[in-house]
Parts: C-alpha cells; structure tokens; sequence
DNA sequence: ATTAGAATTAGAATAATTCTAAAAATTAAT
DNA sequence: ATTAATTTTTAGAATTATTCTAATTCTAAT
C-alpha cells in the first residue's frame, strides 16, 4: 500500500462524515500534502476494490466513502442527508435466504428528518394561511 | 400525470431489467414517440419524488430505476450486475430499533455472481500455469 | 548508480445529469 | 370557440463527477 493510499484510507477511517472524492482531496491539500485529483479517485478505486473502504451512493450526490465497520445509513428522502445508525446485523437472517455467499450488505433506511418535517410544517401552515 | 410520465411509468413498472435514464430514453424512441432527453429526467424525478419508482445507484453505474414492489438485490462485487431478490420484509424489525417513522428501505447485498466465479477461478488456474 | 516497474501528475476527454430560455401543449376563464 | 395563463417539453449549452492519457517522478532491486 502506498503512502497516499495510507493516508486516504485514514481520513475516511477517521472521518465521521461520509467524504465525497472532492473532499478528501481538499482534505489532503489542506494538510499540506500535494496530490493531484486522479491520485485520490486512483486509490479509492484500489481501497474500495480491495474491500477496505465502502462507497455509499446517494442518488444525486457524488459517491461517498465510509469505514467498512458494520453499520447502516438513514437517508432523509427531502435533503439527502446521510446519518449513521447501527442496527442489529442482519447477515444471518439473509443468510439464511440465499444460497450463495454473502460478502457484505449495505442498508439505506428512507426517512423524513426533523429539519425536513419542520419545514414542511412551516411550508403547510403557510399555504393554509395564503388559502384564506 | 401528464403522458410522457404515465408512459415511463408504464415501462419501468414492465420491465425486468434495471432501466437507467438513457435507455428508457431509447425505449421511447423505438415506440416512436419523440421526447427529449430532458423530459426523461424530469419526469423521472418527480415521479421519484412522489414515490412512485426508486433509484438504485450502484458505483460505477449511472442511477438505474425500478418499480416500488417491495424486493431486494444482489450486486455482483466484481461486475457489478444486479439481480432481484426477494427476501422476508424487514420493516418491523428495523422499525422496532429507530423511533422516527421508516419510509422504506434500500437493501444491496453484495456478492460474487457465478460469472464471476468461474472467471476467477479460470484466471486463477491460468496463473498458476503461467508460473511455471 | 542503473534500471524496471509502479505511482503520480496535469490536463484532456467522457459520461451523466441539470440548467436555460424558448416553443408547444394543455387547461381554465371568458 | 378564443384568449389567457399555466404547465410541459424541447434542444442545446453548461455543469459535475469521473476516467483516461501519456509524460514524469518515485521506489526498490540489482
């Protein structure tokens, strides 16, 4: 593993966001490391294929980067916003169903978030009030 | 609904396949119907937005689009296929562990197709005689 | 030190999607 | 039916994310 490799892979390993390829390049730039954009999507590529870090793509978003520790994601379906739940594993229970061997399973949960239903109260309240 | 979306619902809701925007955009065509590629996208969008379809987004993919029949998938590490399956509904048990209310949920399971297997297999013995 | 192979680079190229502003179609109001 | 208002569609430009390319730099083994 090269040293760019290394340092990627802990930026995303550190990182409590899900890090666009943009980001980590910025990320990197700002730590003084010179590094061109196609040295960062080369070795993503390399780290993802390897099975040392997971790419979550939200539709609309760029693909993001993420530890391979277990755990799941809420998607807020208004914003897009992307959290970090860790529910029970379920490999088992899929296991259970499908005869070939499963190499992982990347879970989305589609919710609504509090900023969202806010808004959209607010949004509601004043489409009534404009009605009158 | 206007007629350009009820028409690209229609496909989406027939089809077995993972449709991206550009080949239901042919689709179309070949029904001789023009319409722009565009209109596609939009349409596609609000009838996301409405719920009416779902995105899946695989790396390395653009966004494909599929009907609302609760199922899920299995993608191919290596090649990247997709394939339906439809596994024992979730919901309950993900509802049980998170207190906002669950919309839906997007469940990828990754593994290794048979194509793929084989292939890997083959190459792996070609190596092995390469090296003598 | 020399050399072969791998990694990195900058910038061009590509691919998917969104934006824009005008044109066409649909709907509603007279 | 005619006009006006609104919505949808359109073609093409623009943008964004990513990959490709071919030259350059680095690395590690002789």
């Amino acid at each position: 593993m090269t040293k760019n490799a290394r340092y990627i892979l802990e930026i995303i390993n550190e990182s409590k966001s899900h890090l666009t390829a943009e980001q980590i390049y910025l990320l990197l730039k700002e730590k003084n490391r010179t590094i061109a954009q196609a040295t960062v999507y080369n070795n993503l590529s390399c780290l993802y294929q390897q099975g040392l870090i997971r790419k979550i793509s939200v539709e609309g978003q760029p693909d993001r980067y993420d530890n391979v520790i277990r755990h799941d994601h809420l998607i807020c379906r208004k914003c897009g916003k992307i959290s970090d739940i860790t529910l029970k594993d379920l490999t088992a229970i899929l296991q259970s169903q499908i005869s070939v061997p499963i190499l992982s399973y990347d879970l989305k949960i589609n919710y609504i978030c509090n900023t969202c239903l806010e808004q959209e109260r607010t949004d509601h309240h004043e489409n009534t009030k404009k009605s009158f």
